[in-house]
DNA sequence: GCACTGTATGACCACATAAGCATATAGTCA
DNA sequence: TGACTATATGCTTATGTGGTCATACAGTGC
């Protein structure tokens, strides 16, 4: 099996991951790069950030393996390097629903 | 379908959760806890950490509904408030994992 | 009450980093 | 070459926060 024990060495890597994935301009970028490639103009105009904040944090992204770059002709085409990011965020969305659903039971919402 | 958009609402949920996971020693301490309950004695043992350090963090886990407190006597026994959190470690364990290997390919290890 | 253990909290420092701005670089077309 | 568009990169500021320390608070037993 590949049960990974979180290892000390590979514990600071793990939160490495969670700390880049820990805001949000980051996930807009990433939820939009769910639908498909897309330049970091159409980033900037999706995110309503500016262009080099934008670029930055692709430039983040990139570097930590989760978005591909490809330049062709005057643009820079950005997609998501690995698909499995997404279920993470599934996974985090239902654990909030769950906590937004007990705390309206708790109040009688 | 439980499919849950990142609108910008949750958005800051999501990245705010992310970020709680996004520090080695938190994970250190969720790592341990997997074991079962532990308390602060306990966790500032097998982690290394200084008391006040390791009680902080686990004021903040419990912020954020990532543990839970129960008082026993002297001592206070934390846990896992839900098992989900492992499910997002194993697969970014699994994402590092890949990638390590995907480097080494690249570099004919 | 007192001494002791276990836990939490407040003040402080140090560092990382997100955002904004100006500017540099790269590519395209004439 | 020059004008234009697209992207990246320094620089600076402001803010958040992890870590340490001292100390306060809570619980137990005498």
């Amino acid at each position: 099996m590949s049960k990974t024990t979180l290892t000390p060495r590979n514990l600071d890597a793990v939160a490495t991951r969670f700390r880049i994935l820990g805001v949000p301009l980051r996930l807009q970028i990433l939820n939009e790069l769910a639908e498909g490639e897309r330049t970091v103009t159409d980033l900037v105009e999706a995110t309503g950030s500016t262009q080099p904040n934008v670029s930055k944090h692709l430039t983040t992204l990139l570097a930590h393996r989760l978005v591909k770059r490809e330049q062709r002709g005057n643009s820079a085409f950005y997609s998501v390097a690995d698909p499995a990011v997404f279920d993470l965020c599934e996974i985090v969305c239902g654990n909030i629903e769950r906590a937004l659903d007990e705390e309206r039971r708790a109040f009688g919402g």
